[in-house]
DNA sequence: TCATATAGGGATAAATTTTTCCCCTATTGT
DNA sequence: ACAATAGGGGAAAAATTTATCCCTATATGA
């Protein structure tokens, strides 16, 4: 696993909830795990711009955040679900807010973002 | 300006609203903009952690999605002063949300995050 | 005269994140 | 026998973001 070289800022409720939402994809993954997509293939199809290793570092990654909960289940071919914690799903009416906001202001952004990006 | 070689997702307005949030100092700069701290030098204090050079490059593209405006003094020390766009206010409620549930979760945060940094 | 403050930019290095490629497990269906 | 499916992980490359260093300009105050 890769080691920070440089020590985050704890300071305010905006660097603490950085840290854990911080990641291209994690704020998808909540949301879906939410919605009921709970195992890691259904997420990767859900997700499929994002690779699968790095949808398994962020599901560690919320999961040692205590967001979710891995539960494995013994069988063969093997079962995995993904579930949100309580924690979890305290994030969820924030996270609502940043999805309404978006689509609410969804011709803007995209006008606003596409001017940046050639062609 | 670094060119992206990867197109990103506009799919849905979580995809949209992290393209415009997405940097480490963005949503800090929003806040302390909204909070009456125009000036560059004067968020540059009150984000020391960050270089000068990247509070101007994400300015930079706060401006460009609309978020922010520059105004720019033509006086020798040079003035600028950054303000919100109607449409950066209407930010302002949705980070408001994330430092809340931040705060809120605070000791909680600070102890899952410190899990996974060494030292 | 020299340091300081103010704002900014180019070039390059370093840090970090994400992707790609290849590998492993065991069972079921063909 | 062999492919497909389900879930993973290591190593290295590529992409992206951030930091560092050094440069510009002018006015003010010591």
């Amino acid at each position: 696993m890769y080691e920070r070289k440089i020590i985050p800022n704890l300071n305010c409720g905006l660097d603490l909830i950085g840290e854990v939402l911080y990641g291209k994809w994690k704020i998808r993954l909540l949301w879906f795990i939410e919605q009921g997509h709970k195992r890691p293939s259904e997420l990767q199809r859900k997700i499929p711009d994002a690779s699968r290793r790095v949808l398994n570092i962020q599901l560690k990654e919320l999961e040692d955040h205590e967001l979710v909960m891995k539960k494995i289940y013994p069988v063969v071919p093997p079962k995995v679900e993904y579930s949100l914690t309580d924690f979890g799903k305290s994030l969820i009416p924030v996270i609502s807010a940043l999805g309404h906001w978006g689509d609410q202001h969804q011709d803007r952004l995209r006008r606003v973002i596409l001017k940046r990006i050639p062609g």
